[in-house]
DNA sequence: TATCACGATACTTCATAAGTTACATGATCG
DNA sequence: CGATCATGTAACTTATGAAGTATCGTGATA
């Protein structure tokens, strides 16, 4: 199965756009992440409508950010994602009177409830910000690194 | 994307194989998940290797269980399919330099790391036996409905 | 008015679980 | 032995959804 790096891509973006002044294309987006312009400006879209970022048409316009990092978690861009599907695994048959093919699934559907339980919390609880200032640090980190 | 329903339709199989006098058929199996043969035979293939069930050709052949549904729990069967991706989001980006693709994806790792730990701790914490057992209930259950 | 950049549509590509076809191999029955 | 049954395997097709691409419309700016 082909993961979907639509979330790690928006992260991506929207953190470099913190730092870009102005406004950022479609295009240098797409370069950035090599990938093509309609893609970002599609995945994009989901985020403009939940307001995590602007666009403008015509000359100098491009992608802005609408709200600063430290007020978007991870679960924020999930949701505004559409909040694909978490799991690759998925639950099977469709008869009803069977009492084992039930006990199965939720049985798997518990223990993946538990799961995204989790794991959707701890997105919620990571900002931008935060990764932000984590790669920061790294960068100095290289820097230094390169000095010796 | 389309989910990985192997796992709910083997421990399905499973669990049906403990009830079932002598062997059962790719045929019979393929037939009660509503799929084909070949298909059964693929996803069992894996089962076999690890010698949870057995397989035997010719008249009377089919397939038969090697071990008891207690000593066999969901991450047993998890790991015998090949331990297929649990998530459906991946991480993108390849450009080592970029620190911030970097703190984006150790971030999403990490989250989804602690979220695949606690999944296949609980795999590792229930046996088919419990869920034949929660099977059995479900359907005496049922069978009471039946009577009023 | 020409250009730039997004918006939107319609398509193609890609990856992979799932489904299918066909045939070889081995075991059992008569 | 030979027919039949069932698995083993290979090769191919289908289905699904993210990703990629081409094209044109729309609005904003110089």
């Amino acid at each position: 199965m082909r993961p979907d790096t639509r979330l790690s891509r928006m992260l991506h973006v929207l953190i470099h756009m913190q730092h870009h002044e102005g406004t950022a294309t479609s295009d240098a987006i797409a370069t950035m992440l090599g990938t093509n312009p309609v893609v970002v400006r599609r995945t994009m879209a989901g985020l403009r409508d939940q307001g995590y970022v602007r666009s403008e048409k015509g000359h100098g316009g491009g992608w802005v950010l609408a709200r600063p990092l430290e007020e978007i978690t991870l679960l924020d861009i999930h949701k505004a994602l559409g909040a694909p599907q978490l799991f690759a695994i998925g639950l099977a048959g469709d008869n009803p009177n069977c009492t084992v093919e039930e006990a199965v699934n939720v049985s798997l559907a518990e223990a993946m409830d538990e799961a995204a339980t989790i794991l959707l919390a701890k997105f919620g609880k990571v900002t931008l910000a935060e990764l932000a200032a984590g790669a920061a640090k790294a960068s100095k980190g290289k820097l230094a690194m390169e000095h010796f």
